[in-house]
Parts: structure tokens; sequence; C-alpha cells
DNA sequence: CGTGGCTGGGAAATGCATTTCCGAACCTAA
DNA sequence: TTAGGTTCGGAAATGCATTTCCCAGCCACG
């Protein structure tokens, strides 16, 4: 019998009805009178009372939750991007449930398909990859109201926001040039992301006969430490690099230096995310600087109403990196 | 009218009872004719028939979901203590709800009060601070399930993981002495969590007349850099830096390496949290090995029963930071 | 032929907050 | 005093999945 304690049992103790008890704590509807307010306020106190959450979503057909699904929280670049996320929606008394797909279309879709399960109002996307995502994001999207930020999937509808990538590699190209370096390497990881395919084609458009693109498998400092060794036993004459990541050129830029290498004077490295790992390596990261704050609020803003794309423009921010 | 979809909607199109649907649905129950669950699953396909979260969550009193309260997701300490129970609890079909309370107190109880509209099962909680954050922790303890990890709040009955803070101060220690180091500078942040109480107290029972403790305002690369500004200001004999964050470290060995000091030669850094930060630092930070797999595991082992406290030993990592 | 064992169906209860519909009671202004 | 306005209470509907109760069929085995 007397398990939980519903809204029935304040009122009961209150000596008021439940919709009057309602009203109270719901705050709108009628004016209540104040004696009978307090009343309320203080039955809840005495029985501890905590309104059902389950019944409330219910009852009102919403969760005051979002969902916000990354390929890595662990990556500075997300975990960043997550921040703003969860610090504008606390203004909004809304909450953030995370998930973690790893890179891994098939987390992905594993997670994207309970989403039914996850009692959120909307979900947003980084999809893991451009081709394979494709798909169970569509599906969610049948369900769920959905907005793809940072990168998009194929023959999704759901409206997206993201970085004008092949803009961001023409000025790390011309920023390079402009500081005499001939022949470029471009690091890339999660080539199968709609950013990283962007931002492939972006360089090779650009690229003259002595540049080159690296795939690497994953955006983490292993992978620029492993860059690294590769890039040392076939030097060519490579003299400039652009990381697509704060954290692989962290690893790079370490990598290099334990070899005995000088940056910038012997390489040149630059990279995209703009978190606070380019401000702190040393020499500091030539990078495009963070758009998380203008993607969370585009993006919060597109999750409200409106559908189409939203490109950010981005932003040089020179460091000592680049020299 | 013909608004959502519901489980008797698929159960009409095709053609069996709902207690039949939901038996196919959920699985379990009774056996059912092969032919009528494929009926039913196709009627859930056509008509795209979703489960209602709310709904369910309120007839099984359950969510399959956890809420995990971090103090700063953006600090990689807790960006991988959250990956990590992300990864987990996916493998258990579980949901992650991440509060990041930006080392506030206040947010924290403004967040936790609104707990009970979050739908979640538990609650994983890094207390902010030692005094400031038992109120609101204990208040919430009272309705929900919760563990206290890496941190502790005054007053609050629930169970708890932690470091042996104690332990790891004196393994740095002893570890910096026994490389000839004679004077100690504990680089610390966020002086009310539990963690620094503890860090500083073991710190200082140990400390000789030539250590001293240096408190900085957060676990940022910043508080790193001008921690380094206010050492080289005064650097009495100084030769080795504890650092308790990897994050605060890393800020102040590039500081450091600016100002053209050396380390480990001018001094030795060493750090806690063991994040990929040490071992990519240039040089590797000597620091406490990684906890977070053995924190989720204990912490998550305490929300399906057991109460009590469970403390990690932690493990040194000796790294070029050290000499 | 009879009985135990399965499986499906219909009706209804359960979980709980929110909200609507009225009727009853009371107060104020004309 | 009367008409109009305000506030509270009781009952009930709504949102939707899950599950129980029990009654029919249908099979097979004895």
């Amino acid at each position: 019998m007397g398990a939980r304690i519903g809204l029935k049992d304040v009122a009961l103790r209150a000596g008021v009805s439940v919709p009057t008890a309602s009203r109270v704590l719901s705050g709108v509807q009628r004016n209540v009178d104040p004696e009978l307010a307090l009343r309320v306020r203080n039955a809840c106190d005495e029985l501890g009372y905590k309104v059902n959450a389950a019944a409330r979503a219910l009852r009102l057909q919403s969760t005051d939750s979002l969902a916000v699904v990354v390929p890595a929280i662990a990556n500075a670049y997300f975990a960043e991007l997550v921040s703003a996320y969860s610090r504008r929606l606390d203004l909004q008394g809304k909450r953030l449930v995370t998930i973690d797909t790893d890179e891994s279309p098939e987390i992905e879709q594993r997670q994207l398909g309970a989403m039914d399960r996850a009692l959120v109002d909307a979900v947003l996307v980084v999809p893991a990859a451009f081709e394979r995502s494709g798909a169970a994001i569509a599906e969610l999207a049948r369900s769920h109201r959905v907005v793809q930020v940072d990168r998009r999937a194929r023959g999704v509808e759901a409206p997206s926001v993201r970085l004008d990538n092949a803009a961001g590699v023409r000025l790390l190209v011309d920023h390079l040039r402009a500081r005499g370096r001939r022949s470029i390497l471009m690091v890339d990881a999660q080539e199968d992301s709609s950013s990283s395919i962007e931002r492939t084609a972006a360089f090779r458009a650009l690229a003259g006969p002595g540049d080159r693109v690296l795939d690497m498998p994953s955006f983490t400092v292993a992978s620029g430490i492993d860059a690294a060794k590769l890039l040392l036993a076939d030097p060519g004459d490579t003299d400039a690099i652009i990381c697509t990541a704060d954290i692989v050129a962290l690893g790079l830029l370490t990598a290099l230096q334990h070899a005995g290498k000088s940056v910038p004077t012997d390489y040149a490295i630059t990279s995209f995310d703009g978190t606070y790992i380019s401000d702190t390596a040393a020499p500091g990261l030539t990078t495009l600087g963070s758009t998380a704050e203008r993607m969370v609020e585009a993006s919060l803003a597109l999750l409200c109403g409106g559908s189409g794309d939203v490109v950010l423009e981005p932003e040089l921010v020179i460091r000592g990196s680049s020299g």
C-alpha cells in the first residue's frame, strides 16, 4: 500500500483537493489562496513528495530532456561541445542525455534504435559516418525531432549545423603558403565522416604535387604519434601539416619534438578544432577558432523550429606552431 | 484523434489482442505463435510504432537511465570518467544523463533539486564541494539511489568510491624525494572539494620547511599557467611540483617551458589524474595511473546494492617529467 | 471420450500527474 | 437584494504500456 507518495497524498495531508494541489505546484491556471498554497507546500516537504517524472512526461508529452549523440566524449572537441550544450540547457531547465558512439556506426545504430526508451524530446546527433550513419538517423528522424551537428549523414532530411570545411581548409592552406611552405601534409582521421570527406576533398582541390593526405584511424593522441612516425619514415618534401583535429595535432607535435624536430622551423603545424589544446600546446597551435558556442546556439535554434542547413564561417587563429 | 500510434493500433492492425502484441514486443511471459509474432512486428514497422517511453517508465517504475553529475565535463579527467560510464552502460542497454555543475555548488543544488524531473533510476555524483554540496546531495538521497564518486560531501549517507588520496600523495612525495628533490610545491584547485582537502592535508602532514601549497581557483589549463607565473615570481627553493590534476600540470609545464625553464632539470612535475594528457605532454607527466575504469566498476556495483565506501589504491606511473 | 496443457482474447486494473467540467459556496459591486 | 465574478471541491478523462484474471478454443495423451 503506502509505497510511493503521490499528489493525492499531498492533497489529503494539506486538506485540499487534487486540482488545487496541482495548481499550487504547477504554478499556473488559477489563483490560489496563499494560505492553501502554503499548506500544500508544507505537505510536500513533510511527506518528501517528488513529482513522478514519468507520469508527468506521459501527461505533458514532454520531458525537458534532449539527447546529444557524439562520437567520443573523451575527444576534447566534443567534450567542449557537450559542455556548451549543458551550460545552455541548464539555463532553460532542461537536461542532456549523452550518448557516446565511440565513432562506431554500429554502436550508433544500436543506441539510436533504443532512443525511444530514452525519454527525450529531441536528438542532437553528430553522425559517426557519412554513409553508414544515414539509415539509423533517418529512421530516428521519423519519430523524433533531430538536428545534425558538426557532421552530416547521407540521405537525412533533418536540418544540420556545420562548419564551412572547405573555407577552413582554404584558410589554413593559404596561411601556410603565405608563410612560405611548399609541401603540405593533411593528417586526417575518421575518413568516412562528412567533415573528413569535405576537408580532404577541399584539400585535394587546392593541392599541388608535393601535397599529401594521410588517413589515420581515430581522433586520438596516439594517431598523431603514429602519423609522426609515418612522416619521419617517409619525409618527402613536407614542411607543413594540417591536422583535422587538435588532439591529433597534439600527438603529432609531441612526437616530432621527441624525434628532435623543431616546430615550426622544420614543420609548421596547424589544426582544426580550436579547443583548449591548441591554446596550451607548446608552441601554441595555429588552428581554426572554436565554433562550439555558435554551433550550439544554431542547433538549438533549429530545434525550436526552422529547417535547412546552417553553415558557420571559420576563423583563423594564428599561434606559434605555424611560424 | 489519430495522432500518436499506440500499442492498441498495432494490435488492431496485426489482428491480435493488446496483451498478445505486448507479449511479442516484451518478448516474455508466454509463448506466442511465430505467425502472430511476425504479424505484430510487421504492423510495428508499417505504422512506425515506437513504444512510449514515458508510459513504459510509469508502468515499470524504471527508466533504464542513470544520471552522472560531474563538476566539469571539459576536464579530461571527468570526460574519461563519463566515457567509461557510457561504454559500460551501453552494454547494459542503459543511458546516461550528464549534468555539468561547472564546479559550482549553486548549479549543483539547482540541478539536483530538479532531478526528479530527470527520469533516472539512480544518480552518480561527484560533489563539487565537501561542505556546501552536502545538503543537496543528502536531500537527493532521500528520493533517489545515490553513489558518490571520486569525491564526497559532508553528512551524506550514500556510499562512495574514491581514491586513497593520502596514499597517492605519499607515493608522489616519496618518489620526488627519492629523486633528490628537496622542496616541493603542491598546486591545488577546488580547495573545498573532498579530494583537495584530503590531498593537501596529506601533503602538509608530510611536508618539510621548504614545501608549499598553492591554491588555484579551477582545474584548468589557465590555472596551471597562472601557477607558473606565481612560482616564477616567488621561486623559493622549489625544485618539484605536484599538481592535483593533469590539466593544471599541462598548463604549468607549458608555461614553465615558455619561460625558459627545463623540465625535469629545473622542476620535476607530477600530477594526479592519469588521463591521456599525462601520456602526451612533452615530457610525459609522472602521475598516478588512471582509476576511471575501477571507479566506474565499483560505483556501478554499489548501485546494484551494497553500501559503505570503496577506497581505491593509487599506482605510480613514472614518466620523463620527474627526471 | 475425457482431462490436462497451451495459447489467444476481452475487460479491466495499475502507475500518476494534469486538466476539464460543473456545481457549490462566497464575496463584491450595482 | 441581485447579478456577476472568483475560488474550491468531486468526479472523471487523458496519456499509454503492461499485466492480471478468466474464459474459450484446440491439441494430445491416456
